[in-house]
DNA sequence: GATTGCCTAGGCAATACTGCCCATGCCGGC
DNA sequence: GCCGGCATGGGCAGTATTGCCTAGGCAATC
């Protein structure tokens, strides 16, 4: 239960020095790895892809809080945001809890309260990280199938109450011989050991 | 493509008539099927249980709009929630929008930004609906199987890689025969067809 | 006390799946 | 042209599933 990785990473994004400076401060005494970024872009080139919380300026120069937020979830990064604005209002709160935004801060805020909050981020960033890695694995062992086996595999789970070889033959117009044959192929490679896991395990890809 | 149910319903709740008033005329030139109310209260007495998006006001007398929220998401409606406020700031907001609001406006505001945010919500409020519709259809088949039924669906779900009478039924201590017996009453009263489609099914269900 | 529902489990036959073998034909790369 | 991967299928043996029958034990209900 320890060594390094136990301090959750917290990365904090933001243009103004003083800022950057006092939460880092605060936030290693609390027990978190953090580190500071002056921009975005500076971020995003130092990021390594770790799941992490982000503390992000919602207003900085360059690339700002909103679009660093619609990139990280372009990407699918494991990373939850919580903003923290100097002059936002209400509308650029609920645009960023739409985004998907974990919380969203006012300045000045007590060092407390964003404390309690990463910690909860950091419940959530774990578990988007755990779900990004399942996912992740999985579309990588898909890559594996043939179009063939692909065309088997899309065609049990969108019909899971009919999946014998005869009936899969039948509609896709080949031998219920050469199905089997598919099947056990779409099996070895998905490391799987049965249909029922098939079509879970095709659940979670979206 | 006509007749009653087209228009998707909306209702207001808000203690302040004008605004009761005012919306509910604007919203009906618009094509929607708006009713209001004057207190959260009313509206969950006069409440169907219908697909639909409400719009609430934030700070009401009585149960406010945050409670009626929560309540909402506690009974699991099928209802969209806009939040209009008069007088809420940033934390308001956001903690409206944690609470899965759909969106959160500022009085005074535009009526055409309502009914545009209004449309997306009704888009909300009907996927929700359809989403719960299915998963009561599909707890109230898991309702008519016995406990050992259950119990062997539970396991299947639990280890879908592993789903042959032989395993099942050495791991619950009953003759796979017996396993056989139940598998055929479980597909019979879930309506299915395949152990693939069970799993399928028990997914949706949380 | 009879009935009903549930869990148990066996028999039997038809059907299906699985894992091994085999083969053919096609295509793309070396 | 040869080789490897892919799709196609057949054979065969062992195993599993499925549907239909029977039937005993047990608990609750009427």
């Amino acid at each position: 239960m320890s060594g390094p990785g136990l301090a959750p990473p917290v990365f904090v994004v933001d243009d103004d020095p003083d800022i950057r400076s006092s939460l880092t401060r605060a936030l290693r005494m609390r027990g978190f790895a953090a580190e500071a970024f002056a921009s975005a872009q500076a971020f995003l080139d130092g990021y390594d892809g770790r799941a992490a919380c982000v503390v992000l300026d919602f207003g900085m120069p360059g690339m700002n809080g909103l679009e660093l937020q619609a990139l990280i979830n372009r990407e699918g990064f494991p990373l939850a945001v919580i903003f923290i604005t100097g002059h936002g209002g209400v509308p650029e709160s609920v645009q960023a809890m739409k985004g998907g935004a974990v919380d969203f801060l006012e300045k000045p805020f007590r060092q407390s309260v964003l404390v309690e909050r990463i910690g909860a981020a950091w419940e959530v960033a774990s578990a988007r990280a755990v779900a990004e890695g399942r996912s992740r694995d999985v579309a990588a062992r898909f890559e594996r199938l043939t179009a063939r086996e692909r065309e088997i595999v899309d065609w049990i789970v969108a019909h899971p109450g009919t999946v014998s070889s005869k009936e899969v033959g039948r509609s896709l117009g080949i031998s219920p011989r050469t199905v089997d044959h598919h099947r056990a192929r779409i099996l070895e490679k998905l490391e799987i050991r049965s249909v029922a896991e098939l079509v879970d395990l095709a659940r979670v890809l979206d």
